[in-house]
RNA sequence: GCUCGAAUGGUGGAAUGGUAGACACGAAGGACUUAAAAUCCUUUGGCCAUUGCGGCUGUGCGGGUUCAAGUCCCGCUUCGAGUACCA
């Protein structure tokens, strides 16, 4: 039998479905391990060549797992919200979630010849009602907490209205919004309104008036991490800040366990250091500056309180509360026109436009320190939304301030000795500072990080400022004005928000006609008929964003029928969290922070055991596309070949990558590619036309998309499996190139001949050679080393090298041969489950041992020993492996060879390392 | 600007500080075949020698540590990823 790669797959596809091979459940006695995908969001184009990538080094990673003994949870879904969806279904009218259907039956089907070892009983969809009855119910969980700053966890906001009733804010320790000051007796004669306006100030899910990106092509807003450099990442339509009442997730409340988790997870380093950014810890001090002649107090945060000498002016954000209040009358009119100047410019304008814009707001703040006058401006480099919105200005020693006090003449003191400030300011943390005494502080003479010390703690007993630590990390906007996502189970009596009760949930998304915005721009669930309670109050418009649905999932996958939680106890407690979690790094910023935050607030109420979702983290890079060109001569149809392009003036066309082999273009096909080149002509050399190559994204419009279907059609699964594995390091991006699968396929072809010659079965069942023992256990230490580090590439290697051994070896031995394909099993389970039964097993392959290796079989009786001068490597001896240190060092001396290298040289030196070289020192 | 990562043949890529280029693709030559496909064998970093089995050189650049550096340290160059008026 040749090896037929169609009949061995399917028919084994079928036999692992009809008898659920895959299907798992809860076993005390064995350990879990948990295998998880980032799941797809299940697009119109279907998978390309790329997207299995990781999912096979997962499905590798699972089925060594199980055949370790782990009883491995390893399951797949689909992250079925989200705007493509939507925007095509606002183009055609077709409803969202029929597209979506299809899309997740083709992708389906295309995962499905992959012969992936999925659990399919537990398949979700994030648009699944059964599925987002739980989102809704965490969100309504968030909606009844707050975040208690003392207890460093979530709690129940009844909790803190006990508090409020019996003692005002006083005693308050919550994560909030602003700092509210009130008493008991003013709380408990608040309006229902006030009060629920007051609590929203504290709520882990809260209502708020936030500076939102919004999207106007879209017609919704984005979160932070949906937008980059002023676009949004889906669709690419700019962007503008615009001050919107949403709804938000106090994420920032998290900030420190965020980061302080990290240090117990098992991620990249520049991963976890990503994160670190985003969420962007800085160490400072909150200080006041009075207003002069005023009695406002403006409140700035500073890294350097070191710097506080050199203060020469003060800056506000256009947005400050502040501007108000400390204009003077005769700046009015040029301060408002300033503003007005910038309300103009998009977010993106400002981004772009460096240049440096202010107006003088007339007034002067007293420098806390020197007890001098400063003038207080307004410019747009100040963020209203990082620290308090307001700066201290130092332009000797920040590059920004010292732009724009050149640009407004204003005066520059410098701090550290030694430093030039003529040209640039000095940034640098270092040095020895100067210009800085006063009556009660003299910093002269320290260094930055001392006098940073000093500073603080002076300010602090001064009670003009305090040490304060701030994080970039924002709350997280959780309303989209969009159809295609979970419906908030929120409803309003007199202008108060209030939770639906848990058992009406879920709260099915409704139909709606059109897909668009309503005409008085309420969002699409605007349309929806009766989108009311029973009582008859107005349900939210809005619905969730796409992380809403994806942050969890992952524990619903332990327990995914369970209609009476998200997850049981017993489910979560077996389960726990991921041990091996695998995805792009495009989600550092985004799901991975928010999963992490859904979790620990999870943890918080009790509901899960484990304060970290993701134990271990890979992040597969991506497969790039490798695009060919050809060369078409100006205003002809006359292309020319690769080399000679030189010669004319051309314009290089991308052509389809499945017409071109080994970069030599097929003329036929090309000529019956597209009709414009039907009358093609060619300049081709040694007969051959040759295309030029680029790697760049794998896209439809550069004609280098591969479809794993066809490879599976032509090659097989397997040979799809190995060859994604083979073309190097997991983690490292590299485009794909079709020509070196043949590679992998001859090996494949191999194997099958080490069992079948014709049709004759070979195996036999004598007692294996000593070259065949050491062959495959040589084999089983690699690969079993290797999977743990996730090199499949080299495991691959070393598949072939003893492959190619045995072969040589005429090894038919039954008992060689069964090591050998289990621990090829997990790479290519299609193959070796057939050649498992063709050996005469009844199980399947995944429910056999994973063979552990003896070193006894790996000891040579010879040792090869590198003879070299100075470090440098001339000869090999060869001696028994057991030779002293002493021997080999005479052996290697008494060599003929030895004495032409040395000639009348002193030899000062032999070094001898065991088995590898013995280096022999001249003068 | 800042942070992180990378740089090795024609290509993808191997190398616990110890003979650089494993494995694979491609290419060249050969065997089998009427022929092709498939399969098998040989060669394949560069330069020189090839009637001699050898020599020189070589991992982006410049230094350093070491008996020994692709690997460790210092300083650059280039490319990639992330992030950015974050005070």
């Amino acid at each position: 039998m040749e090896y037929n790669h169609k009949d061995i797959e399917s028919r084994w596809q079928q036999y692992w479905k009809e008898n659920n091979t895959y299907k798992i459940d809860i076993d005390n006695n064995r350990p879990k391990y948990y295998v998880l995908d980032m799941f797809p969001y299940p697009s119109g184009a279907g998978l390309h060549v790329g997207h299995p990538l990781g999912y096979i080094a997962s499905d590798i990673f699972s089925r060594y797992k199980r055949l370790q003994g782990y009883n491995v949870l390893h399951p797949m879904g689909y992250d079925a919200y989200g705007l493509p969806a939507e925007q095509y279904a606002i183009q055609t009218g077709q409803h969202p979630e029929v597209t979506t259907r299809q899309n997740i039956d083709r992708y389906r089907n295309q995962l499905d010849k992959i012969g992936f070892c999925y659990d399919w009983d537990r398949e979700i969809k994030t648009c699944d009602p059964d599925y987002y009855k739980w989102t809704q119910w965490a969100f309504i969980q968030m909606f009844n907490s707050y975040y208690d700053t003392i207890e460093k966890k979530a709690m129940p906001i009844s909790v803190l209205i006990e508090n409020f009733k019996e003692n005002g804010t006083e005693k308050i320790n919550a994560a909030c919004g602003k700092e509210l000051v009130f008493t008991s007796d003013d709380w408990n004669n608040y309006t229902d309104k006030e009060k629920s306006d007051v609590l929203m100030n504290y709520r882990i899910a809260y209502l708020g008036n936030t500076m939102v990106n919004w999207c106007p092509k879209l017609g919704t807003v984005l979160a932070n991490d949906e937008v980059s450099e002023g676009v949004s990442i889906r669709g690419g339509y700019p962007v503008e800040q615009k001050l919107m009442y949403q709804w938000c997730l106090r994420v920032s409340a998290y900030s420190q366990r965020l980061l302080d988790g990290l240090d117990t997870i098992d991620w990249t380093d520049s991963l976890k250091e990503t994160q670190r950014n985003w969420i962007g810890r800085s160490e400072g001090a909150e200080m006041i500056f009075k207003i002069a002649d005023n009695d406002v107090e403006l409140e700035i945060f500073t890294t350097r309180a070191d710097t506080v000498f050199g203060v020469t002016f003060m800056v506000l954000a256009p947005e400050s509360s502040y501007v108000e209040k400390v204009v003077t009358d005769g700046q009015k009119k040029e301060v408002e026109a300033y503003l007005d100047s910038i309300k103009h410019k998009t977010e993106r304008e400002r981004l772009i436009d460096k240049s440096v814009t202010g107006v003088f707001t007339g007034a002067y703040a007293v420098n806390p320190l020197t007890g001098k006058n400063i003038p207080v401006w307004i410019s747009d480099y100040v963020l209203a939304g990082y620290g308090t919105g307001s700066i201290m200005a130092v332009p000797a020693h920040d590059s920004r301030d010292y732009a724009f006090a050149r640009h407004f003449n204003l005066p520059v003191i410098p701090l550290i000795e030694g430093c030039d400030v003529s040209e640039s300011s000095f940034d640098a943390k270092e040095g020895k500072m100067i210009n800085s005494q006063s009556d009660e502080l003299n910093l002269n003479g320290l260094e930055v990080k001392d006098a940073i010390a000093a500073t603080k703690k002076f300010i602090s007993k001064k009670g003009i400022g305090k040490i304060k630590v701030n994080y970039r990390l924002r709350d997280a906007i959780f309303s989209r004005q969009r159809y295609w996502g979970e419906p908030f189970p929120v409803y309003y009596k007199e202008g108060i928000p209030y939770m639906m009760d848990e058992s009406k949930l879920p709260l099915l998304l409704p139909e709606v006609d059109k897909f668009l915005p309503t005409e008085t721009g309420e969002p699409p669930l605007g349309r929806a008929k009766n989108w009311k309670t029973e009582e008859g109050y107005p349900i939210e418009l809005c619905t969730m964003p796409g992380f809403a649905g994806s942050s969890a999932y992952y524990l619903r996958y332990m327990d995914p029928h369970n209609d009476k939680s998200l997850v049981s106890k017993e489910a979560n407690g077996y389960w726990r969290n991921v041990d091996l979690y695998l995805g792009g790094s495009e989600h550092a910023t985004g799901h991975l922070i928010y999963s992490r935050f859904w979790n620990k607030f999870l943890f918080d109420i009790g509901l899960v055991c484990e304060e970290e979702p993701f134990k271990k983290l890979i992040n597969q890079g991506m497969i790039q596309g490798r695009s060919n060109f050809v060369y078409r001569i100006k205003d002809t149809n006359t292309f020319v070949s690769l080399n000679l392009k030189k010669d004319y003036d051309t314009t290089p066309i991308h052509v389809d990558v499945n017409i071109v082999s080994n970069d030599i273009l097929d003329l036929e096909k090309f000529r019956a590619w597209r009709p414009e080149f039907k009358n093609a002509e060619f300049i081709l050399e040694e007969d051959k036309y040759i295309c030029g190559y680029a790697v760049e994204k794998m896209s439809k419009s550069m004609f280098n998309v591969v479809n794993p279907d066809d490879i599976v059609e032509k090659y097989g699964a397997d040979t799809l499996r190995l060859y994604e594995m083979f073309l190097g390091p997991l983690e490292q991006s590299k485009p794909w190139d079709t020509n070196g699968i043949d590679g992998v396929n001859r090996f494949l072809k191999k194997l099958w001949s080490l069992f079948y010659k014709g049709d004759t079965l070979l195996i036999e069942e004598s007692e294996p050679s000593r070259d065949s023992l050491k062959s495959v256990h040589k084999l089983i230490k690699k690969v079993t080393g290797d999977i743990e580090n996730f090199s499949y590439n080299t495991s691959i290697s070393a598949f072939m090298i003893c492959v190619n051994e045995l072969t040589s070896q005429k090894c038919h031995n039954k008992a060689i041969l069964s090591q050998l394909i289990i621990v090829l099993a997990p790479f290519a389970p299609h193959i070796t489950e057939e050649l498992w039964h063709v050996m005469g097993n009844d199980t399947t392959i995944c429910d056999a041992e994973w063979p552990s290796y003896n070193e006894e079989y790996l000891k040579e009786d010879n040792v090869t020993y590198a003879v070299s001068f100075n470090g440098k490597a001339r000869f090999n001896i060869e001696v028994p492996a057991e030779t002293s240190r002493e021997e080999v060092e005479k052996i290697a001396l008494s060599n003929e060879a030895t004495a032409k290298w040395i000639g009348d040289k002193n030899i000062r030196k032999i070094i001898v390392v065991p088995g590898k070289i013995v280096n022999i020192v001249i003068a």
